[in-house]
DNA sequence: AGTGCGATTGACT
DNA sequence: GTCAATCGCACTA
């Protein structure tokens, strides 16, 4: 499956775009793009693949309310949600729901579309399906860490989602990677097929 | 103040 | 395919 060709340039997505909702707003940024102003240039990438965290899901960070950690997941939607996973990975999630819900969606691949010489050198690899396999890939592909938490992903920043106007590949829906809790879910969406979703083949078609 | 645990990754068989 | 490094954070006392 060949990757769906740009309509129009690149352009950012308004908050008032986003559906409320995190399971469709999980959907809705399949296909979309991650945009990084970087001091040498440009990069960005195609979402590929996405989680859904949900109220009253144990698995969620927002379950036990707000915490110093987790306090952008309750702030307004479309703002970044950053944290560290097993001390070295960082999580790039989009706060979704009204003010006070802990909601959000964890970016977990990406398909590099601009600034690739800049996410190879970021990531250390030439291997393209590398650079942004993986939660903790993308956002070490393009140098995001907690200094864009809390950030509109839909403001002036130099981190922002941004659409093409390309044709939504097709969606794919299972249950999220690497949960111990809440684990038969089946919050977890992908662009079907796609070489640079993450996870066990059995979890691409 | 101490403890246990991950929304992972990269190295290795 | 398997496996362990790694450390910030939330929770208990």
């Amino acid at each position: 499956m060949p990757p769906a060709l740009p309509a129009t340039a690149p352009r950012r997505i308004k908050t008032s775009e986003l559906p409320v909702e995190p399971v469709r707003l999980a959907r809705f940024l399949i296909g979309k793009l991650v945009m990084r102003r970087l001091p040498e240039g440009l990069a960005g990438g195609r979402i590929v693949e996405t989680e859904a965290y949900v109220a009253g899901d144990a698995a969620g960070h927002g379950f036990n309310g707000p915490t110093p950690r987790n306090k952008s997941l309750f702030g307004p939607p479309g703002h970044a949600y950053v944290y560290i996973a097993y001390g070295t990975s960082m999580m790039l999630n989009v706060s979704s729901s009204a003010v006070g819900i802990g909601h959000g969606v964890l970016i977990r691949a990406l398909e590099p579309v601009v600034g690739i010489g800049l996410m190879e050198q970021n990531r250390g690899t030439l291997k393209l399906r590398d650079l942004a396999r993986g939660p903790g890939r993308l956002t070490q592909a393009l140098d995001i860490d907690l200094r864009f938490d809390g950030i509109d992903l839909c403001g002036p920043g130099d981190l922002w989602l941004a659409t093409d106007g390309a044709t939504a590949p097709k969606i794919g829906r299972s249950v999220r990677i690497g949960l111990t809790k809440e684990a038969h879910r089946p919050l977890r969406f992908f662009a079907r097929g796609n070489p640079f979703v993450s996870g066990p083949k059995s979890l691409n078609v």
